[in-house]
DNA sequence: AGAGATACCTGGGAGC
DNA sequence: TGCTCCCAGGTATCTC
């Protein structure tokens, strides 16, 4: 389940390996992931050379010479993995980018939740369009307590739902909302509104705090996030109440509870976090 | 307009 | 053992 820290890391190898190559030839082998694959055949993406990988919330963008970028979003089971022209392909393999160096770079995703689009970008740097409403990068400056307390206070769902809207703050997705809420002693269902600014400023902290130190590990393994090497992030071990039902706080001892509210399931501490 | 529900997808675990 | 059922997750899109 790729959240900023994998997608983080995700990016930063791709940009190692990818930068100055091009692709010679994109294959692909399914008609669509949650959007058409089919504009990956264009051929203005052949042998351009690639000339930035960046990250841009939970999205990959890969910039070509030219003006052309390929956004990806890797869904829940994305992952991208080196290869060679002899390994046989995998059941859930639906892209392979022939490099102009002999590898090949693989997308494979068995549920099918990523995207790879290709967007034509109005200057060299540029933000691909489907980027453009999305909200502050938690890492950055700009996600300051005031800006966070004023986002909040227009909205009227819980504080959970609202960590994880990226048009407020990007990249949080369930299991980091999780700990960042526990760690600043908030209820997940607590209305966004009644959050105060002092709570503000503990969930701009500890969002830096434990987007970094996931960072850090490589980011945090469940199910089916794997690093570009195939190895697993090392964070889920840090984790303190997502995925601890039953299991007693970390603080007080009580059993974490879970409650679902949207169709998603939240771990919370029913003592610490009010 | 804003908020909530739903579709998308498949592997894996639980329960029978 | 083998079957069915349900859950996990982010985002776009639909409905009220």
């Amino acid at each position: 389940m790729p959240e900023l820290p994998e997608v983080h890391t995700v990016a930063s190898a791709l940009n190692k390996l990818l930068i100055g190559k091009a692709f010679e030839k994109i294959e692909i082998f399914t008609e669509k992931l949650r959007l058409p694959l089919s504009p990956l055949l264009d051929s203005k993406l052949l042998n351009q050379p690639i000339i930035d990988v960046r990250r841009r919330g939970r999205y990959i963008v890969i910039e070509l010479s030219g003006g052309i970028a390929l956004t990806v979003h890797l869904g829940m089971t994305g992952v991208f993995r080196e290869a060679k022209v002899s390994d046989e392909r995998r059941k859930h393999e639906h892209v392979i980018f022939h490099l102009n160096d002999g590898h090949q770079l693989r997308f494979e995703c068995p549920r099918r939740f990523s995207s790879i689009v290709s967007s034509v970008l109005e200057h060299p740097g540029g933000e691909p369009s489907m980027l453009k409403k999305l909200g502050v990068e938690p890492l950055k400056p700009d996600f300051t307590a005031s800006y966070l307390y004023q986002q909040l206070q227009k909205r009227k769902c819980a504080i959970k739902i609202a960590l994880m809207d990226n048009q407020i703050v990007v990249g949080i997705g369930n299991i980091y909302a999780a700990e960042i809420l526990f760690k600043s002693g908030i209820s997940p269902l607590r209305p966004a509104n009644r959050i105060t600014m002092k709570d503000c400023a503990a969930l701009v902290k500890n969002t830096c705090s434990i987007l970094n130190a996931a960072i850090k590990a490589g980011g945090t393994t469940f199910s089916d996030y794997r690093q570009l090497d195939g190895s697993e992030g090392k964070f889920v071990r840090e984790l303190l109440v997502y995925g601890r039902k039953g299991l007693p706080c970390v603080n007080c001892t009580t059993p974490i509870e879970t409650i679902s509210h949207g169709g998603r399931t939240s771990f919370y501490c029913p003592k610490c976090q009010k």
